[in-house]
DNA sequence: ATCACAATACCTATTTATAGGTATTTTTCA
DNA sequence: TGAAAAATACCTATAAATAGGTATTGTGAT
């Protein structure tokens, strides 16, 4: 076997820290070689390790995930970088471009994803997590880029639908009119494109958002 | 209709005995009669009720939930067991075919699955949950995974239904009347206890039917 | 041959979803 | 601050799904 990927992970919990060391602890392919607390941190461990892949908390205190990254980037070309986040927000997605990482995933991804993840960046692909690229306009890899971005309220709702919920449940649940139910089912058919609730799910299911 | 099984729940955690309740609120097949925190608990509450089928959690403090199976086995042999737990691990497989228990299945296996479990159970029959069975290659005796009885008939219409299709093109496409796809899907609904097709299409989604 | 179950079909009533609009307010971001 | 995006709301009409039944026919197993 090869040597393994020489990993450090950063985070300002270091119970998520020690999860993330229980998910590698049977994959040998993979090292952790240093832990970091903040984004000072990650820097100074760079200095007296030989990194391959980082693995960062957007979160972090001191410089954040982001730009950390690109001050690494800058100065370690080389080495591979995964962004980590709490929730599944939008707007994070030009500053994730932006700081050259290679990876993307929620946090609550689940180990899986988290090593399908890995896979791709030591192949020297990106890597973005299906429930943030619901949200982000990505392109597809294979040519057909599907472009779409589901708001913060249209997955609440397709939460909601879901949980089986009809269009008056969910109205009551976000005190909202059954009206504007209705105009963002609307909506969220059209942006998917497909037919009726049960392509929604099929949908969102096999995305991971539900 | 019969006596409700009696079923007593065991966990360290009131929360997910409640959400077990909660569950179980609108089955009135099945009375949960004892509540317990601890193996010893447990143990107790079979003291002084009668107990048709017991749900254990694995992590369960004091005995845990194998040894306490085996304790109640031994005790009241004619009383049936779940064993519950939180991740997919092979090697408790072993463990479970030990302990004498009737049904292995993940907590998130969700509200279907355990009723499914538990159906399989009074029948007499053991059940072992998917995600486990894919990691343990338990062989598949007749009866494992026929366990959630759908027809051939009705898998046929899930799997329309997750291709958008509503009842009158599900009727033509099987040549049969709109009336008779009605049917199955109401019964569909009833089989996997489910409120609509979001929940089917979700279920179907993640038993990997579609 | 009979019994259970699957598959079929029908009926009615009600609820919910979908499709076509328009339009205002609030939030976000450049 | 001004434009764009998101969230809100309303209206109407139709299509589809759901829930409650009942009932007949085919079929495979004991």
């Amino acid at each position: 076997m090869n040597k393994p990927y020489q990993i450090l992970i950063a985070d300002d919990h270091q119970m998520f820290i020690d999860g993330i060391k229980l998910i590698f602890s049977n994959h040998p392919e993979y090292e952790i070689v240093a832990e970091a607390l903040s984004g000072k941190d990650v820097l100074d461990r760079f200095k007296t390790n030989k990194i391959d892949i980082a693995i960062l908390d957007v979160n972090m205190p001191k410089p954040n995930g982001f730009e950390t990254c690109k001050i690494i980037k800058k100065q370690y070309p080389d080495c591979k970088i995964m962004i980590l986040t709490m929730y599944a927000e939008g707007q994070f997605l030009n500053e994730f471009i932006d700081s050259g990482a290679s990876a993307y995933v929620l946090k609550n991804a689940g180990k899986a994803e988290l090593l399908r993840a890995l896979e791709s960046i030591v192949n020297g692909q990106v890597y973005i997590g299906k429930q943030l690229k619901l949200i982000a306009d990505v392109p597809e890899k294979d040519g057909f880029s599907k472009s779409f971005s589901l708001t913060k309220r249209e997955l609440e709702i397709i939460a909601l639908l879901a949980k089986e919920k009809t269009s008056a449940e969910i109205a009551e649940i976000l005190f909202i009119s059954t009206y504007t139910v209705n105009t963002h089912r609307k909506n969220i058919l059209n942006k998917l494109d497909v037919k009726n609730t049960a392509g929604l799910i099929k949908y969102a299911s096999e995305s991971g958002i539900v």
